[in-house]
RNA sequence: GCCGAAGUGGCGGAAUGGUAGACGCGCCGGUCUCAAAAACCGGUGGGGGCAACCCCGUGUCGGUUCGAAUCCGACCUUCGGCACCA
């Protein structure tokens, strides 16, 4: 921890600014967006916060950065929309509910009225009146009316899928819950049990979701991990014979991508939770396969497939029949094998998978080689081979490559109905149920006589009830509510269940951005003609710890919206930047628990927000985050304060000076330099070297104060453009320098500088003189010198001469307007 | 473990194949002051040299190139995600 910062002595009262300018632009509601303005429209949205308590310095980190790129963005001449609301439903209120007695509801809107207060202390666009609260009714009995066209279209199913479980409190936990395999709360080792829930069919758009044409600019890494994520891989579903049990399925459907490897099968592994393996267990084996399963079911999915921890399993006691070769291999379950992918079942290849090979080698299973390494001995392998080569041990496959071998076995599978060519994906459908209270009732009846019946679209919402129990029982608290729970048919009028289940509140995030538009609309989800006019969004800001989920399920949203005929686009997002973490001076994560959480109020309130702002934006690259540092927002207020002096100076005290036409023309070169390097880094976020450059500019202005050797009329051009160019990221401050100039209102209505390419360009360059690759001198050149020229000074160097003496030069590199490199023979 | 990033002065960072360390913090020196703070001006990667200058230097090791912080390979460390935190 560093010492106390020293105060600034500031020249203006940054608080009565920020408040003045506030209410100012509140009264003129100059942020609030007309959705009928005939300029170019630009939708720039940022992740909306979940209503946490208090606005952190995280927040805003997020969104004044964010601010200041929509803020340039207007500048430019666009419509801009800049929203925001709140992500309000989720476990913490629930959790609030639980611990001190405080209805998740009124937790929520508390919170929320607290961060609207704070939030508006950041001096940012928004548009209040487009706010949205995802956890009122108004927002959320849109969330119901989505979820019944995906029923209708057969994107949404029920299924069963394992939550974790408590089995002390009685009740499903979030993995975040989880510590060391045990409950957060009470301690006790946690389960996982089979639950019926709703699904929602991503895996239908996954070769749609790995297409990204649609989308303008979205960071390398997150496609990559999206299509990783998504996992596509192209293989063949392959049966093996289990009709000897006389069991109703007569066929064991395994998957893999490496069919050449097939005559290498010497096991067969069935994820613990596969269907079969309860038919499949052979009396002896009964109690060693139910104890294996009840440990699987306590496992992590990062511990099953973990390549370091030990592979294990337990044989069924059962065969089945590899089709090819004819040959009867043992049946296991094993916890590496998971249910979600592939069919549940892989046939082991222990040659040619390294997790099959640990696993034979641990339970002493035989290795048989059936893809020969092209250098191989004949030896044993050490380790499993994955690489290329000669089909061998293999029948009448023998001597092919794999790849060729691949193909014929696929064909010889096909022709005899053993299998198929199929694809698989790594990425599962979404399951939208939570057994919580505080989300989105899922509007869904059971009756008796009807079956699962959706709610009728014209009684929505199904509203949540206010009065809710949080005791433990295992089931959503909606299921303890006896007025929620019955109802009646609406198919046949006969007594009927409520689903009692609630939805993820990513469910929430996939579609908020169209609600904005209009968060009253009451006809629709959103207004079409304003989604016409707005949608997609063209920017959107947010962590990239939603580089997979949250940005997937919009994305699988909108093209099911589109498919249903409800959207006419289907990208949400054109364009994706993510911003990264703020530390604490610690360079650690900020936590309560590390006491090192930056409060933004205490120093909003000392240097400004605008102080605040610039600072944030000035760490370092937005994109990599940083730490944060009170000494360091020292720097950037002591210079705004700096900015402040500068541009209230009287320009007409330079006439008294000493005019010099090249201080004149340096000085307007700088300013035309700035608005180059301000206009590219801010339309990149590149918020940091943008007012690096602001710097250098002010630092240039004082110098030539200080020699009086520029015009007033230079003066104060370069003054006005300064402000133009600060606008963004220091509203409050420079609208407040604007008026005090007595130009016209506001500062945030003018367009962006723009620059003279003639005047920014210099006239004369340094030009680096390298003898093999090292700097041996520098000499000052003019801008447009030609290669001769060039080479040729650069010989009559006396410092490069003292290395070239006596040496002929083999070689010269000349790169115009940056160096000569002279290589010696 | 798997997927994705990032490692540069005392600190945050700049430079994405061509002057390493822009800009800022901190520190040192100066101006102003009775003094201090603030403000303003100057200096500041490490080592050597009276100096001109020279050598070393971008996580580690190796490679490509006239030239590497930047490209390639291996490794180390830190961070984000891994499906119920959002």
């Amino acid at each position: 921890m560093t010492s106390n910062p020293r105060p600034v002595e500031l020249r203006y009262d940054p608080a009565a600014i920020d408040r003045k300018w506030q209410e100012r632009w509140e009264k003129d509601g100059i942020h609030r967006v007309d959705n009928e303005d005939p300029r170019p429209k630009w939708y720039e949205m940022t992740m909306y916060p979940y209503p946490s308590g208090d606005l952190h310095i995280g927040h805003w980190y997020a969104m004044a950065p964010a601010d200041c790129h929509a803020r340039f963005r207007r500048m430019q001449g666009y419509n801009v929309l800049h929203p925001i609301g709140f992500d309000a439903f989720g476990l913490p209120a629930e959790n609030a509910a639980i611990s001190r007695g405080i209805h998740p509801h009124t937790w929520t809107m508390d919170n929320i009225a607290n961060m609207r207060r704070q939030l508006r202390s950041i001096g940012a666009v928004y548009d209040w009146e487009r706010e949205i609260v995802c956890c009122l009714p108004e927002f959320y009995r849109w969330n119901q009316w989505l979820f019944l066209q995906f029923y209708k279209a057969g994107l949404a199913y029920r299924g069963r899928a394992p939550v974790v479980w408590c089995p002390s409190c009685q009740t499903v936990l979030a993995n975040e819950q989880v510590l060391n395999g045990a409950c957060e709360r009470c301690g006790a080792t946690i389960t996982r049990r089979d639950l019926e829930q709703w699904f929602l069919r991503i895996t239908e758009f996954a070769d749609r979701l790995l297409d990204f044409q649609g989308l303008e600019d979205w960071p390398e890494k997150i496609l990559t991990m999206q299509t990783n994520w998504i996992g596509r891989s192209e293989g063949v579903e392959i049966s093996f014979d289990i009709k000897e049990y006389g069991l109703e399925t007569k066929e064991l459907n395994t998957f893999t991508t490496r069919i050449d490897t097939v005559f290498g099968v010497t096991f067969i592994v069935l994820a613990p939770e596969h269907p079969l393996v309860e038919q499949l267990t052979a009396g002896d084996q009964r109690a060693a396969v139910a104890d294996y399963i009840e440990q699987a079911r306590r496992a992590s999915e990062i511990e099953r497939l973990s390549t370091e921890t030990e592979k294990t399993g337990v044989p069924l006691g059962s065969y089945a029949v590899n089709p090819l070769n004819g040959e009867r291999v043992p049946i296991y379950t094993g916890d590496y094998v998971l249910m979600g992918y592939g069919s549940g079942a892989v046939m082991g290849v222990p040659a040619h998978d390294s997790r099959d090979f640990a696993f034979a080698k641990k339970y002493g299973l035989p290795v048989r080689i059936v893809i020969a390494p092209i250098t191989w001995d004949g030896s044993d392998l050490t380790e499993a081979y994955l690489d290329d080569g000669f089909m061998t041990n293999s029948g009448k496959y023998e001597g092919m490559t794999d790849e060729e071998g691949k193909q014929a076995i696929a064909d010889d599978i096909e022709k005899n109905g053993w299998g198929r060519r199929t694809v698989s994906y790594r990425v599962r459908d979404w399951i939208i149920s939570r057994q919580r209270y505080w989300g989105t009732p899922i509007p869904m009846v059971y009756c008796a006589e009807c079956g699962i019946v959706p709610v009728p679209e014209d009684t929505l919402p199904v509203l949540l009830p206010p009065d809710a129990e949080f005791k433990p029982t295992g089931e959503s608290p909606l299921a303890a509510n006896a007025d929620f729970v019955n109802t009646t048919c609406p198919q046949c009028n006969g007594p009927a269940r409520r689903e009692t289940d609630t939805m993820d509140t990513f469910f929430d995030s996939s579609w908020y951005m169209l609600r904005y538009l209009d968060p009253n609309y009451d006809e629709g989800p959103f207004d079409p003609d304003l989604a016409r006019r707005w949608m997609p969004v063209d920017q959107y800001t947010g962590g990239a710890e939603h580089a997979v989920m949250h940005l997937l399920y919009s994305r699988f949203f909108v093209k099911a919206l589109h498919d249903m005929g409800v959207l006419d686009f289907d990208e949400p997002f054109l364009r994706l930047y993510n911003q990264g973490v703020i530390l604490g001076e610690d360079h650690e994560k900020m936590s309560k628990s590390r006491g090192n959480v930056v409060n933004p109020d205490e120093v909003v309130g000392q240097l400004g927000a605008d102080a605040v702002r610039c600072f944030l934006m000035f760490i370092g690259p937005w994109d990599q985050g940083g730490p944060w540092s009170d000494v360091g927002i020292i720097g950037t207020a002591r210079w705004l304060n700096r900015v402040w002096d500068l541009v209230e100076r009287d320009p007409s005290r330079l006439d008294a000076g000493t005019l010099d036409p090249e201080s004149v023309r340096q000085t307007q070169r700088v300013l035309h330099q700035t608005i180059r390097k301000c206009y590219n880094d801010l339309d990149q976020f590149k918020f940091n070297t943008a007012i690096a450059a602001l710097m250098e500019f002010s630092n240039h202005l004082n110098r030539v104060w200080a020699d009086s050797s520029v015009d007033p009329e230079t003066w104060r051009q370069c003054a006005e453009n300064f402000l133009l160019l600060l606008a963004p990221m220091a509203p409050h401050f420079t609208e407040e320098l604007w008026e005090r100039k007595g130009l016209p209102y506001s500062i945030h209505q003018q367009s962006f500088p723009a620059w003279d390419e003639g005047l920014a360009a210099n006239d004369m360059i340094t030009l680096v003189v390298q003898v093999n690759g090292k700097v041996r001198d520098r000499l000052n050149v003019p801008a447009d010198i030609d290669e001769a020229a060039a080479q040729a000074q650069a010989l009559t160097s006396p410092r490069v001469q003292s290395y070239t003496q006596g040496k002929a030069v083999a070689k010269t590199i000349y790169v115009p307007g940056r160096l000569v490199n002279l290589v010696l023979g």
